[in-house]
DNA sequence: GCCAGGATGTCAGTTGCTGACATCCTGGCT
DNA sequence: AGCCAGGATGTCAGCAACTGACATCCTGGC
């Protein structure tokens, strides 16, 4: 299929990572990576839309664990339940297929290179519309579906922060589980009684503040 | 100050938003809309760092706004109670001083090109970080502040895209509002019992799902 | 009326990215 | 074995975004 040497795509995946690491983001060329690569800057356009994308084909495998889970999530869940599963079993898939030195490195690069963070954040964003799609195949409603994915990847990428940012490691999923509770008590509590500004003072307040930590 | 006409960033962002109308984002120049506000190429990129940034100025007022709202919140308020009263008081402003057909000309642009999809994302984002520190500042503690956070962001893009899609134009803080409560109603039921796919079923569930819309 | 300093212009250069077209290799067919 | 179709790669030219260095201009204060 290919040319000279195979796998065109993951040479050129693997190069990006490396000249990205020693010279940095910014200060490596496309052309450098296409020639490291054995290749030419024009073949690399041909598999990477961006010089960016070369940095992000794991997406397309999570939203496709993402999507399976939700759909395979038994009939009575309910719509977070349902997301944060989902979220957790995506979590372990690329927990298992990536290495962690290769995680944290991507991860400092990303947070590094605001254009980087952009990409990052649109890829999240489809995540979410593709799980909000998912989820209304489900029946579940308009307004409920959106936001349920939404918080479904706010959980994601808290979990996933508190992951990387930790040197004894637990396992993704029980960072995002942990997320996800932590959300329930922040967002559970019956609220609403200060919904303007200079709502008057409601003395079980002190109870909540303990239980959101 | 300025050399001759006054106000050359406003100007910029004029043009620059006339000349997307017209010949669509991606086939207008930079030295195009310089050459229309009356300047240079060169001076447009000294007063904004991006051709997209132009579209974004707006977004340094929002995130003040949600800032102050968030350090002037009753004290005894809950974390997601405050962050969505702000959002609402942010969501007003932006309403107050914006026209309707400005914002949807810019929605329809920001939402058919990914690259300032990408950039409205990352504002997104900014503001949710700033709302995390303006709640830690308020001893809310770390995991539950940045998920409040980016719980508010998440009401707010549904609030917002509602608000937008609706020709009777009720105001954007309802819409706000609105979603709160539907993200209430989504995260704040118990849950937890479904937490691994194949979870038996339990009976309340449906109670839930009608309650989710 | 002069002068410091900020705003603008000019110019040259790099890099990301694209279209058009040529060339090459591979696998299948006879 | 030899040939052929078609996909993968290379080559080339070009545009537009963006940047650094330096020149020039206007404005407000003295």
């Amino acid at each position: 299929m290919a040319r000279w040497e195979p796998d065109a795509r993951g040479r050129l995946e693997k190069a990006a990572m490396e000249l990205f690491r020693e010279r940095g983001y910014a200060r490596t060329t496309v052309e450098e990576i296409a020639a490291r690569a054995g290749l030419t800057e024009r073949t690399f356009f041909r598999y990477f839309s961006d010089k960016r994308e070369v940095l992000f084909s794991g997406s397309a495998d999570l939203q496709g664990a993402l999507v399976a889970a939700v759909a395979g999530a038994p009939a009575d869940a309910a719509p977070l339940a349902i997301v944060a599963t989902a979220f957790e079993a995506a979590g372990a898939a690329l927990e298992a297929h990536r290495e962690m030195a290769y995680v944290r490195a991507r991860h400092a690069l990303v947070s590094e290179h605001a254009e980087l963070r952009e990409r990052e954040l649109i890829k999240l964003a489809s995540l979410a519309t593709a799980v909000a799609t998912a989820l209304r195949a489900r029946k579940v409603g308009e307004p409920a579906a959106s936001l349920a994915a939404e918080a479904g990847v706010a959980v994601f990428k808290v979990g996933f922060e508190r992951w990387v940012g930790e040197k004894k490691a637990r396992g993704l999923p029980v960072h995002i589980r942990e997320a996800t509770e932590a959300l329930r008590a922040v967002a559970g509590d019956a609220g609403g009684e200060a919904d303007r500004v200079g709502a008057r003072a409601a003395p079980r307040s002190e109870a909540k503040r303990a239980r959101a930590r």
